[in-house]
DNA sequence: CGTGTGATGTTATCTCATAACACATGCGCC
DNA sequence: GGCGCATGTGTTATGAGATAACATCACACG
């Protein structure tokens, strides 16, 4: 997802070699857990680690092809679905983009609490974990953003639901 | 938006003259800032506040017309657009659909920044703002809510990027 | 092997949101 | 009052995001 502005930016992309190291991590993980990295989950978190940034679904889907063809869309749907399970990648509903998890399970819990710092100017999209997730304002502030909009949603049961 | 789930709860309807009460107080807000809360405008958030849950856009669209008439959804949508740029409402990304500010410029700033407790059996949804917006899962702890995920998303302007 | 579970391929469809343009309405100004 | 501009609305059409449904395939397990 690139830049709106007309201005130009640093961009921190990701080598080869550090691509497919981050993805035998992921394999790792997976074998461990009991779960399978098939050739359509590598394809796509492939496809975020080396963007960097947040991917929209259909520029994945237009990417998936090695030759260029592009997938259906539950193709990358389903493997998203997978990859967030894992806590290998993280939606990003505000944008309707999809972002590779900076560090999965550091923390020890797969699916942690994730939040992003999303320059609307350029795209620039930085993740923030563990503590500081949970002060959303002060990350912000130390990171020297100037916050326009924040978005702060939690989904679980309330106390009169069942389980 | 109603529950997902099959046992009942307790539903927490606004009484008319409340709803009408809630809607001159935006009235007068907006008189007050120079902005106009026009017909379509007032609709949308007489039926926001009527419901006192998360709508989805379509519903609105649908309910729109006093007489059981869709609106067209650019209608809809501006009005939206409008409520949220006043704090009179606003949008939850992660289940798309909007919500009737719970206390329209209670802390001064129109566009305050608010957090959302959302069950996802019953679609309850509560908003919490100021303080408690900024330490989500205390505030999430405390009204007994079980976290499943939490998204939380600045948006804004990272240091890179002019003005 | 045979069976069951989970993953994939494919088609079609659904929901969500906006672009573009013509028309109307309100308001300040000459 | 009549003009000119800014803002809001009505309408058509289309773009973008996501999923339902079902057939087929791959693989672990016994
Ligand atoms: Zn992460
Ligand atoms: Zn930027
Ligand atoms: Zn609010
Ligand atoms: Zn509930």
């Amino acid at each position: 997802m690139g830049h709106a502005c007309d201005h130009d930016h640093d961009t921190t992309a990701l080598d080869a070699v550090s691509v497919r190291q981050r993805i035998s991590e992921a394999e790792a993980r997976c074998q461990a857990d009991g779960e399978r990295l098939t050739a359509p989950r590598r394809r796509v978190l492939e496809l975020l680690i080396e963007a960097g940034e947040p991917m929209k679904a259909y520029d994945l889907i237009a990417r998936f092809g090695e030759d260029g063809q592009a997938a259906k869309p539950p193709t990358v749907y389903r493997a998203l679905e997978f990859l967030e399970r894992r806590g290998l990648a993280h939606r990003i509903a505000s944008i309707s983009a999809y972002v590779a998890c900076a560090e999965p399970g550091s923390d020890g819990d797969p699916l942690h609490a994730a939040a992003f710092l999303i320059c609307d100017c350029c795209g620039a999209t930085q993740e923030v974990t563990g503590e500081q997730a949970l002060s959303l304002t002060r990350a912000a502030a130390a990171a020297g953003y100037v916050i326009s909009h924040t978005t702060i949603e939690a989904h679980g049961r309330c106390p009169a639901c069942p389980a």
